[in-house]
DNA sequence: AAGATTTGACCTGT
DNA sequence: ACAGGTCAAATCTT
């Protein structure tokens, strides 16, 4: 991907912002394993946001050339059915229109490698476990929690061979389940298709336990978001460990790179906000 | 008891 | 025919 557009500039900002939470995510589990602390919850809510973000820029990019997914335009087809309906506001898709079809293989799909746990603002429910010819480790297969408010979106997960610790997440379809698009309407940017790509509340091994279990908070980013960026400051001006503080000095000046190439200080300030 | 995960079977694209 | 994706009953967890 180039950096010849503002959106390709903070798609890999915000890809850098998502990798740093995760690290700071681990930081933070390796401070204080024992229980999942108020601190590890920022972090994973700053990665909820970095990858609605994330996934919403990207799936701007894949519309704008052309290339569509099957099970997008299956997604598609319910927005326009809700479009028909002349509403601005979201719309339930809940009547499932034509069956979903079984994606084609090496369908393209929104790809990301991580190290260990991921977060990304959606819950996600296993359906299905594979062993892949030429993989040493199954392939795991996920689709949104929300599939009851005909979110088609679906996530494959497959641990690498080389990297045990890292893990080939892709993701399909389009998230057109409430939460993700009430965060869009605060946000302001009312995007013409509603897609979010993703989530991981962890890695294949770490998804055990639950993904649901964990803070649904994801779908109410506004004010979760707003008061975890005041608590992370506070956090940050008190007691941390030593190795999260020397992660975040080196981490909370990239925001910079916007100002400097397009001025966006107050795109992030809102992006940071969700106001 | 309800909801989530596991896993073998089945379906479909290549 | 085969490999990969999904279904759904059984099982597990909370």
């Amino acid at each position: 991907m180039t950096l010849d557009t503002p959106a390709a500039v903070v798609l890999e900002l915000m890809t850098m912002g998502q990798q740093s939470a995760a690290h700071l995510g681990d930081l933070l589990r390796a401070a204080s394993p024992a229980a999942s602390s108020p601190h590890q919850e920022l972090a994973a809510e700053i990665l909820r946001c970095c990858g609605r973000v994330i996934d919403a820029l990207s799936a701007t990019a894949a519309a704008t050339s052309g290339r569509k997914r099957k099970a997008a335009a299956a997604a598609e087809y319910h927005q326009d059915a809700a479009a028909a309906g002349g509403g601005t506001s979201w719309s339930p898709p809940p009547p499932p229109g034509p069956p979903l079809k079984r994606r084609a293989r090496g369908a393209e799909a929104t790809k990301e490698v991580t190290s260990g746990t991921t977060v990304d603002g959606f819950i996600w429910r296993k359906y299905g476990q594979k062993d892949i010819n030429g993989h040493k480790h199954p392939r795991l297969y996920y689709r949104c929690a929300h599939k009851d408010q005909g979110c088609n979106a679906t996530r494959r997960v497959q641990q690498t061979q080389d990297q045990p610790a890292a893990y080939e997440i892709a993701y399909y379809g389009e998230h057109t389940c409430k939460g993700a698009a009430t965060a869009w309407q605060q946000l302001g940017a009312a995007p013409a298709v509603v897609d979010f790509g993703s989530n991981s509340w962890g890695s294949a091994d770490t998804n055990r336990g639950s993904p649901a279990s964990m803070s649904q908070g994801g779908w109410s980013s506004s004010a979760s978001s707003e008061v975890g960026f005041e608590a992370l400051h506070e956090w940050h001006d008190t007691a941390a460990p030593d190795p999260v503080m020397e992660f975040l000095d080196g981490c909370f000046g990239w925001e910079s790179v916007l100002q400097d190439r397009f001025g966006f200080g107050g795109l992030l300030h809102d992006i940071a906000t969700f106001q």
